[in-house]
Formats: structure tokens, sequence, C-alpha cells
DNA sequence: AGCACGCCGACT
DNA sequence: GTCGGCGTGCTC
């Protein structure tokens, strides 16, 4: 405000226009454009009862007047020290895009996460909300005020008299199309008659789709073991407290969360009100969106491959409240549901509930925020929870509920933790180890399936021992040192710390060895030809780029029509497959070795994940883990399904070096073409920060700057610093301290990302 | 992000 | 003398 009135001041104002100005009506507005806040404009009073907070606007702005979209944010008196406001030009919508709450939500999001809040509204609004789509304008007419005076005047023409008879059955416009049609005429009367001043034109913006939801056949509820019982009598009791609070659902693969989680959003359907589910995107599968569609009447989905008409459509009937249960992926936590009663998070430890674009935000976190102004609760489900969410709940901030048993009473299936350090078959080059080799043959005798899980696309090789098994580790940060074949050197990516490729293993003294592990690719040829009886389908993100390959593989597999199912990430969660005896992890180094903070955390929840894809039957199933690093505790940990021992063992190492979720980590990147730059930029930030840092928040740490872990992406070269702070308050405080006198060549981009879920 | 304003070099 | 190079900073 006092900046205002420095440019403008208000004794500068004659005196009639401060009168004036005590009961002017202004509009704060926000713009997708790098400006602090809001700026004010003056509403004309054509605009008046019409411009409301969430409408989207056309305003004047910068010397040049030019005229800018923006989103109106706030509707309020004018205080009555006002300088001269520049008016709004145009209003573009005729009902807000969003209501009160998701206003707040995304200033809270804007400010969180470090960006703007016109970033944050258009890309949270979908383009096809925005534009929209789906809906035409239609020139139409409807009888004026002034007809029945000038139709007494004189007497029409037949025709002009029949559409005038047709009008006058309608309360509403009708259509020209429709108009001709029922009054069986051409354009020409309608326009004589318009002439006249009889009828009226006006465009109507009408729905040209609008395809209703297949209704699924409705089935019962199952009957609730006494765990899921307890589990759901303890979400109800939240439900009707009608006050916020945050669950964490801690149910081992298998315990039968959906069913939980069904039973509570039937709860708060009942009282009328909407729940939003949240899953991962790859768990968005036909099964998944079947499980809900057949038991609640009316449940829309949120995918990313819809048409932009399709989801304006769903949006629409969202925000009618025609629907009980939106599903979706992250960007569903902004549905416009009226009534909201709850939202589910499943498989909250996820990491595509971090959005990897501005406004990089965690669903789980603006959930969190939303249910807490709505007042509902917010439940969160996993077999492996984040380890944030883990110390909130052990903390008491959240409410921690378990499911240790699996239905039925399936017993976990046994881990076997196999050492690969001097098996002979790998140490002539062969991805499968001896053991596991004779169980894939063993599980195929007994007609059994097996899946081999790998992961190794986009990681970067790691210096790494393969005699003692440990990573050569950074001596300030804790993380695996990355190879640089060009430079032959051993680099750490957090810092900047560097020591030339180390000969001999300095754990050991044995050779060290740069390591690059095998491709889905090349391990599908090699288990192709040790099995050649075997059918082998590989699953990654190169052999499943078209869409809807993805259900075919896995039908495929799950009719047996394959015997093999080998790939990364995207087989390691979700579906059930009874007749699977055999999961064999390949290679747990790759992961356990990234040079990533959270590699161990990752480690542990990819061998859980893997393993409950197995033993879903009587015929029991076994999984070997392969690694040169058996008393990694992620591994030790994960062989024994002990998801606590393994949280209490990793938040006391997190404690010791300060990492998260004990203090909080902002990453900044630098993009460029030029690597000396773009080093030298960040190297300029890293250093401003840090003497900014120094007398306003000597807690706070700058590391880096550094090369990115991946150094060369699209041309581009990217290096990196991180902030690390007791609070996300006090990262926002050096950050903006710091931000405005930030002066980057054209040739740097810079993106900032708080709480970066990878430092890739 | 754009766009106006500014303060220095090669031109009719 | 002027036209225009793009660096700097502001936009209710």
């Amino acid at each position: 405000m006092s900046d205002q009135q420095g440019l403008f001041e208000f004794a500068d104002l004659p005196e009639w226009e401060q009168a004036a100005a005590e009961d002017l009506q202004v509009a704060e507005v926000v713009f997708n454009l790098p400006l602090e806040k809001p700026y004010t404009y003056s509403i004309p009073d054509e605009f008046r009862e019409l411009l409301k907070a969430g409408m989207r606007v056309k305003a004047p702005l910068g010397r040049g007047n030019r005229t800018v979209v923006g989103y109106c944010v706030n509707v309020r008196q004018a205080e009555s020290a006002i300088r001269k406001l520049k008016p709004i030009h145009e209003v573009l919508d005729s009902e807000p895009l969003l209501n009160d709450v998701m206003l707040k939500l995304t200033h809270w999001i804007g400010e969180r996460y470090l960006c703007g809040w016109g970033q944050v509204l258009d890309s949270v609004i979908p383009a096809g909300v925005r534009r929209k789509s789906g809906t035409r304008l239609v020139q139409s007419f409807e009888l004026s005020s002034k007809a029945d005076q000038l139709i007494e005047a004189g007497k029409l023409p037949k025709k002009q008299q029949t559409v005038v008879d047709v009008l006058r059955e309608f309360t509403e416009p009708v259509a020209a199309t429709r108009l001709c049609e029922l009054a069986e005429c051409g354009p020409g009367p309608i326009t004589a008659l318009r002439k006249k001043g009889i009828v009226t034109a006006l465009r109507i913006r009408s729905e040209v789709s609008g395809e209703m939801l297949e209704d699924a056949v409705q089935t019962e509820d199952l009957i609730l073991n006494s765990q899921q019982q307890q589990t759901l009598d303890k979400i109800l009791s939240a439900v009707r407290s009608g006050e916020h609070s945050t669950m964490l659902l801690h149910g081992v693969t298998g315990s039968g969360k959906t069913e939980v989680y069904i039973r509570s959003i039937r709860e708060i359907v009942s009282y009328g009100r909407q729940a939003i589910v949240l899953v991962p995107e790859i768990s968005l599968t036909p099964q998944t969106i079947r499980r809900f569609r057949c038991r609640f009447k009316s449940v829309a989905v949120l995918h990313s491959h819809m048409t932009d008409s399709e989801r304006h459509w769903q949006w629409q009937q969202i925000a009618q409240g025609q629907i009980e249960v939106v599903v979706g992926a992250r960007s569903a936590v902004f549905a416009p549901t009226p009534n909201l009663g709850l939202i589910v998070i499943d498989e909250e430890h996820e990491p595509t509930f971090k959005q990897d674009s501005t406004p990089r935000y965690h669903a789980r976190e603006v959930a969190r925020y939303r249910c807490m102004q709505e007042r509902v609760p917010l439940l969160l489900g996993s077999a492996t929870p984040t380890l944030e969410s883990w110390l909130r709940a052990t903390r008491r901030q959240d409410t921690l509920l378990s499911m240790p048993d699996r239905v039925a009473e399936l017993p976990l299936p046994p881990v076997v933790v196999v050492d690969t350090r001097n098996d002979p078959r790998i140490g002539k080059g062969s991805s499968l180890g001896r053991a596991l080799f004779t169980s894939i043959g063993r599980a195929l005798n007994e007609k059994g399936q097996v899946i081999l899980f790998l992961n190794l696309r986009g990681y970067s090789p790691t210096v790494w021992c393969r005699s003692c098994g440990t990573g050569v580790k950074c001596p300030d940060c804790d993380i695996t040192l990355t190879w640089h074949r060009d430079r032959a050197e051993a680099v750490c990516h957090s810092c900047d710390y560097s020591i030339p490729a180390p000969e001999k293993c300095p754990t050991c003294e044995s050779a060290a060895v740069r390591y690059f592990g095998t491709g889905t690719q090349k391990l599908e040829a090699e288990v192709a030809a040790a099995f050649p009886a075997a059918r082998v389908l590989r699953m990654d993100s190169d052999s499943m780029r078209k869409p809807g390959s993805h259900d075919e593989a896995l039908e495929k597999f799950r009719h047996g029509e394959v015997e093999i199912l080998l790939g990364t990430q995207m087989i390691a969660k979700g579906l059930d497959f009874p007749n699977v005896t055999l999961v064999g992890v390949i290679d747990a180094d790759s992961m356990l070795n990234q040079p990533d903070m959270r590699a161990s955390e990752r480690t542990f929840q990819l061998i859980a994940q893997v393993a409950g894809r197995t033993g879903r039957s009587s015929r029991g199933g076994r999984v070997l883990v392969q690694t040169t690093n058996a008393d990694a505790p992620s591994i030790k940990y994960a062989s024994k399904h002990d998801f606590m021992g393994f949280a209490y063992h990793e938040l006391q190492q997190r404690k010791e070096t300060g990492a998260p979720p004990f203090s909080t980590v902002t990453r900044v990147i630098f993009r460029g073409m030029s690597e000396p730059q773009v080093c030298e930029t960040a190297r300029e930030v890293a250093n401003k920060l840090r003497t900014v840092a120094k007398d306003l928040d000597p807690e706070a740490r700058i590391l880096g700057a550094a090369p990115a872990p991946i150094t060369r992406l699209r041309g581009y070269y990217r290096f990196h610093l991180q902030i690390a702070a007791p609070s996300h308050e006090r990262v926002k405080l050096l950050w903006q301290r710091v931000e405005g006198k930030l002066k980057l060549p054209d040739s740097v981009e810079m993106a900032v990302d708080v709480d970066p879920i990878n430092s890739r």
C-alpha cells in the first residue's frame, strides 16, 4: 500500500475525486507475470453487478496499456485514500471459475511453493474450462420488451406472425436454427422482425457435447474383517466430528485399504457431500475406476488423456454437485466439488503426487490445506508411508491407523536377499545370479509366473565398489558420488565436492568400479536366451508409449499368455496376480546408490511394493533381491517386511544429518546452453543467498552451486543449489529477499523447487 | 513477460 | 545533427 501512495500522492487528487472514491468498488487482479502482488483496478458501472472474485478479466497494464488477461481475486470497497485507477476492460466469465476456498488455496500454493498466484491459477484451471471447450456461441432470439405494443401498432405478415407465436411459447431465447425449424421459415422473417424491434438477437453459450456417465452395475458392500471395521470406525468418528484431521492409514499391501476408503466415502456421500480420491497416474486403470464405478452412482474420472471439452464437461458436472466421487491423479485435488466431505490419497508415498513443473506443489500438502479450510478429514494410505507423513503420525500431529494383516490371512511372501558379490554368473557379466536363475527355472517348471524388476532408466552411473558393496560417498553430504567419464572424476551433486576417480575402493582397497547397470532391453535378451521356452514381455516407458498398451500388456500377463514379465517402476504397483510365484529384483544397488537424499527410502519402498505383487494366493511366492550390499538397512528391513524398523532407523539417520523431515530443502535449478554461464550464474545466486543468510538467518545453509545429477538434459547444461532451513517460512523470507535483486542473463533459466522429491 | 524509456555509436 | 542499438526497470 505504502509504495502505491508514494507514486501518486493522495494530496494530488482534487477534492471531488476523493469524495467520489468513497463508495468506489475496486477489483484486485493477478496476472501470470512475475509481479508480487495483486493490482487494483476500478470497476466500470456496467460490470458492477457482474464482476465477482474468481472471474477472469481483461485489464490494461503498463505504460502502453496493453490488454492482459488476469484473474479477479477480490472485489472490495476502495479505501478513502485512493489514487487514480485504471478501469477493467472486460469481464470474461459469467460465473466465477473458483470459489473463495479455491482462491485462498491457490494463493497459499503461491506462497508455499514460491511462485506467483497468477501462475498457480493458470495451471490449476484446465485449459478446456478457460476456453469453455465443448460449448459454442449460438445466435438466438427472444421477443423484445416492446414486442406487444409494436405488434398492436400494425398487423404482421403471416410468416412473421408464426415466428412471434413460436417465441411466445418460450420464456428463454431460442436458437436461430431451432426457430427456423419450428416456424417453418427461412432467416428472412426473423431479420424483418429484428429490424422492427420486435425480436432481439443475442448470442447464447450452449453445450455441444455432453456424454453421459455410463452406469456401472452396482455391487454390494463387502463384509469387512475386524481390522478393517476398527479402522473404518475410527475414520467415521473423525468424519462425524465435523473437524479437520489428517489420518495416515498404514496398511500392508493386500490389507484391503480400498474397501475402507469406499466405506468412508459412502458415509460422506450419505450426507450429500462429495469425495476426492487421488491415485498415482499409473494406477488410474480401468480396473481401479471400475472398483469405484460399481459402488457409487456418479463417479467422475480426471486423467491426463482427456480432451479439453471432456475435461470441461466433467468440471461442470462436479461444480454442479452432480458427482459423488472424483477419482483422479494429482491435479484432481483441485476438483471444484461444491460440498467436499473427504479427500483420500492412495499410495501417499508416490512421487507422482509432486508436480514437476511450476507450480511444483505436492498434492498431499495441497489436500491437507484444502481439508483444513473445508474442515473435513484427509485420509492418506500407504504400505510404505513417506517419512514426512510417518513422523507427523508418530508425533501425533496426524492420526495413525494401522492395518498390519493381509485379508484372508495370507502371509507376506518371504524375501530372500541374495548377495551377488561373489556370484559366479554375475562375475561373468550376467544380470541373473545363480540363485535367481535357478529360481526362475523352478517357478516356470511349476507353471508359475515370474516378475523381474529392474530399475535403471534415467539413473546416473555411481561410483561404487563391487567387492565390498558400498558406494563412495561425499564426506559432507552423505550421498553417493557420481562418475563423470569425460572428466574422469567422481563428483558430489549436492555440494560440488569432487575427487579424481578412485583407482581403488577407499574402504576395502580392491579396484573401485564405475558402474553402469543393465537396461531392460539387454535383460530381455538375456532372459529370452536363458529360458527359450518362456514367453517374455518387457514393460518400460519405451515399450509402453502408446496409450492403452499398458493395460493390454497387464491383461496378457493376467491371462497367462506370458510367463515372464520384466520392466521398470511401472510393474511394481497396483495389481494382484495370483499366479505370480516369484519376483526378482535384479539390482537393488542401482537405486540404493543414487545421489539422492531419499535413495534409501526409495529402495525400501520399491522392495516392499514388489513383494506385494506375489503371494496373493494359496500358491505362495517368494521375492529374490540381488544386491552387493545386503547389510543396507533399507534392504535388511524390507526383507523382514518391517516398515517401522526401517522408519525408526532412517529417521534417526535423517535427524543426525539434519535432513528432511527435520528440515526443509528448497532447490534452485539453473539451465542454459552455455555451461560456464550457467555455472557462474548458479554460483552468483548461491553467494548472494549466503551473504543474505549470514545476517538474516544464520541457521539456513546453502549447498552448492553444483552440477545437477543429470548435468545435461536436452541440450541444456544444468546446475543447482539447495537451501536447507528449519522451516518453509524462513526459506521464503530468505528467498524473497534475494529474488528481487537477481538479474539473470537471458540465456539462463531458473526454477525454484520447494520440497524437491528428487534432485535430478 | 512485454514494452517504454534511456544513454551511447554509425549514418543521411 | 538523427536513427536505432539493446540494457534497465516498471507495470495498479
